[in-house]
DNA sequence: TATGAATGAGTCTTCATTCAT
DNA sequence: CATGAATGAAGACTCATTCAT
């Protein structure tokens, strides 16, 4: 775990690089985003680029995959650190929309990479696909309490996920009146609305 | 409003290639998607669709443009049609799904045509815009008879188009074990449950 | 077998660039012929090129074929018009002696062909091969015509073709006083006093 | 004429250096033998490579320089051993298709170099050429002897070398059913068929 | 109007060589 | 002396767009 000078420095250019990357494809996109771009951005020649990353597509991947790494490992601990369901409905939302409000960049690079190459998608499908059935675990087992109706957990979680990536794309684009701990108050207040158990039965 | 021969054929042509181009970029995305392909595809030759069209974007926002401008006219029509406004809720959904259904190709190029340039990602939200205007319209005017409980029309209208467009990329990666129609149903009542107005007061 | 402008353009085409691509690997060899200067020497554009040919080295061996199969087709006609095993040595000699002078350019690159990448070494070994057991069939022949002592035939085929193309190189170096014929001659009838059968046994 | 520790030490990597070279370089050719693959070979950094030669080029000369020297001097050796004219072509013929045996690497380096630059090509000539006419002196010696009939000396000398580099090239593909010494056996009893002074008058 | 051959700007990637440590 | 990270020039190939026929 001993780092030596030379490891450092190495660690050190590659972060720069990822830096770059994610500077330049969150304004270009993959396809714009020329290496050019990237090594000037970071400081370097062009060929230096190539000592730390094999290709572009390595450092794009490179650049999801360490954000959505910590994204990931972020929102988890965080729905985890929740004691209650309609907690950890807001956790997860906090924690997606403080993320992009810190991370614009990733958030865009992301939010294209979703829809653009398959081997993006996939990337992607697979890093949303944790947090999200870990909340579908819990509203799995809150429903088993009864503390909420019998709805589809899963389907019901993707949908959280769906109304936090159409907010945060709408707070980019300068819809942010409110905060984003308000935001993700009215998420889970809105989802908790529709699924929490109610007593009286004044309505089907 | 009377059209000669020429028009006619002009016309035609330009639906060939648009047809040609859609499901050009719907296979290869846009960068990918070549010129070469989508003249062959169309059966004509590539200087030929240079009469048509003045470039290759030209064509990618011409295919985004009227497709999405049917879906609007579609949308619009069956929201206007559904009397109150849960059903306006399943119509929009439903309208959706539907041509999402019928017309994958289109929704494949949309989808990542909302995350790729910042042309087609304004065309997009302008298209989108509407209809949620359109449906927050209706929010607005039930919570006004009181038939729903007060919330920010807009925000939810927004987040019913989330949840769709969720739905159908879920859809399109075959999650597909519902029906359109039950998946729209299921869409509405679970928005319902969340907005509608209960007489009882036993939670907040 | 009718050709229409077109084909004629394209053959025209492919020929002239053939014959750039020799010009230019000729002077500097395959790596260091670069394709800006074979469209340059060509006159056209360097995207021209590949409507032709898919990439560099299959330029390399069209060139090659090209070149290989006429040389190989009339050295293969003057060995078969030759009455003689002897005459016929001199056919082979006289066949790749006069295609030198005449193609000199030819010669430099399946010279270096020869011994460059294995993808050419093996396409010079096979077009070489033909002619060189042609004349070893003959060579067997007439050793069992008694016309000629017992020699391993194909052995001395190919080191008659070792001795012309040692005659070649060192032609093209300069050493050139002799014409074609009489050093075809004269490789014909050292070759021949080694082979030839002797009535008399005054030595082994 | 002395060597410090120093000098030692220097020559010593230059003969890592060349030996890891001469590996690449047969293995791969000019082009492709990398510094990096040179430098790795030999075991030491990229940077020391440049040390001790200035270029890629400069070592790949040094290669063929030391080897052909090595080469040259001892088929020099081995000619000038032998006593008859006969014994001197079997020598030089043996001379180099043992080197070719025990050298598979130089061979090869030096059969592509003799085609492939300019700078490489007469550096060839010009260490082929000592031997060859050391053996032409020969020849013109046993004809002036009367041993053998008039031949034109220095172009049968060249042709022997011919002959010898063909046969080492067939060998290195595989046809290898003789030894060494009874290839060159054969090819010196083949040239001295040819060239020997017969007493009788039997032919012309 | 229709064609498709021609164009050449644009980009990734490699690798010989340098130089700060 | 030794290192190996950094450099950047060079080159193959693609493809949107043009234009002569």
């Amino acid at each position: 775990m001993i780092k030596n000078k030379q490891q450092v420095v190495a660690e050190f250019r590659r972060t720069e690089i990822l830096d770059a990357a994610r500077s330049v494809f969150a304004r270009k996109g993959f396809v714009h985003g020329i290496m050019d771009a990237i090594a000037k951005e970071a400081g370097i020649a062009k060929g230096t680029v190539y000592l730390y990353f094999r290709s572009k597509p390595e450092i794009y991947k490179a650049v999801l995959d360490h954000d959505m790494k910590a994204l990931k490992k972020s929102t988890l601990e965080r729905i985890d650190a929740a004691a209650t369901l309609r907690g950890k409905i807001e956790a997860f939302a906090l924690a997606r929309l403080e993320n992009a409000e810190t991370k614009k960049e990733f958030f865009r690079i992301m939010d294209s990479a979703a829809g653009e190459f398959s081997f993006t998608r996939s990337q992607y499908r697979d890093w949303l696909a944790e947090p999200v059935l870990r909340l579908a675990a819990a509203i799995e087992e809150a429903s088993k309490r009864e503390e909420i109706r019998l709805v589809p957990s899963e389907k019901v979680a993707w949908m959280a996920a769906d109304m936090i990536r159409g907010t945060i794309q709408r707070r980019l684009l300068g819809q942010n009146s409110l905060t984003p701990a308000q935001e993700s108050a009215f998420l889970s207040s809105f989802l908790w609305e529709s699924i929490v158990r109610r007593t009286d039965l004044s309505q089907g």
